[in-house]
DNA sequence: ACAGTCAAACAGGAAT
DNA sequence: ATTCCTGTTTGACTGT
């Protein structure tokens, strides 16, 4: 999106697609067709146990699946597959149930871990690192990393490890969730400089019609009353070109017009004819 | 069932 | 070498 050429006073914004809708169509459309892959790659083993949907990563799409483990932990069934990759092993684990998180959530802290140290488990087992198994966080958790994230945004090594000692996560997850939470944060940021450069905009785009039309109607004053001296020697108003005070020097008359002057000028229109300063 | 959103995880390049 | 940033991928979840 770019705003130019407004008007033809010499001022104009330029903008380079902040918050452009058509990005948002893009990313929109972009997600559809991410998600319909996403669909492709889901597999139903409805025929292994009811409802049981695994998600499988790129990786594993057109892999037959050497081994599938379902297991029950604390009233949630978990499913594990694993794929032969080479000489390792790597796992995907899901739970199957479509209320898992509500009722995780509930889960106590003790539970919680345990779930969560199962999962890391797992992931530790993947040493190539090959599947990406995805792990949603607890509320318990969550606050504990945003209460951290509010005393400092980034993490030292020692403070790194000992949070994800407390979390019962790996260091990397603890890293990984700063990362994307800084991201976030600076998403955040970022749209609302967007909304105050758009309101900014605004007034310029309205500042602008408002001295276009105050120019045109000084032009039809000149036009309709040319004899000049009939006009007070006090009617000054702003140079319309360069926004400077007409002091007939012309210091000053090379100035770009974009440098919209903190203290606008005025010039006499008499003493400094020059439309153009 | 499908579309859309959120966030965990990842990749690669820049910065230190 | 490590950390951070940025963009992307993908699984989980929600609303219709």
């Amino acid at each position: 999106m770019v705003f130019e050429g407004v008007c033809n006073t010499g001022l104009s914004l330029g903008s380079t697609s902040i918050n452009n809708p058509e990005n948002d169509h893009f990313h929109q459309s972009h997600h559809h067709h991410q998600h319909k892959i996403n669909k492709l790659s889901s597999l139903k083993l409805d025929h292994v146990f009811p409802s049981l949907t695994l998600g499988l990563s790129s990786e594993h799409k057109h892999r037959a699946p050497e081994e599938i483990v379902v297991s029950k932990i604390h009233g949630e069934i978990e499913s594990t597959v694993f794929y032969r990759q080479g000489s390792s092993r790597s796992a995907v684990s899901s739970y199957s149930n479509s209320s898992v998180k509500r009722e995780r959530d509930n889960l106590s802290a003790e539970e919680v871990e345990r779930v969560s140290s199962k999962v890391s488990d797992d992931q530790d087992q993947d040493e190539e690192g090959s599947a990406r198994k995805k792990l949603r966080l607890t509320k318990e958790q969550s606050i504990i990393l945003e209460d951290s994230f509010k005393e400092h945004t980034t993490l030292n090594p020692k403070q790194k490890q000992s949070l994800a000692k407390q979390l019962n996560l790996r260091p990397r997850q603890v890293e990984v969730w700063f990362q994307n939470r800084r991201a976030r944060t600076k998403l955040k940021q970022t749209e609302v400089e967007c909304e105050e450069l758009k309101k900014c905009y605004k007034t310029l785009t309205d500042e602008n019609r408002r001295l276009q039309k105050e120019l045109q109607e000084l032009k039809v004053v000149k036009i309709t009353a040319p004899v000049y001296m009939q006009m007070p020697a006090a009617t000054l108003t702003m140079c319309p070109s360069c926004k400077r005070i007409g002091d007939g020097s012309g210091e000053n008359s090379s100035k770009s017009p974009f440098s919209i002057g903190a203290k606008p000028h005025f010039y006499n229109p008499f003493t400094h004819p020059s439309a153009a300063c």
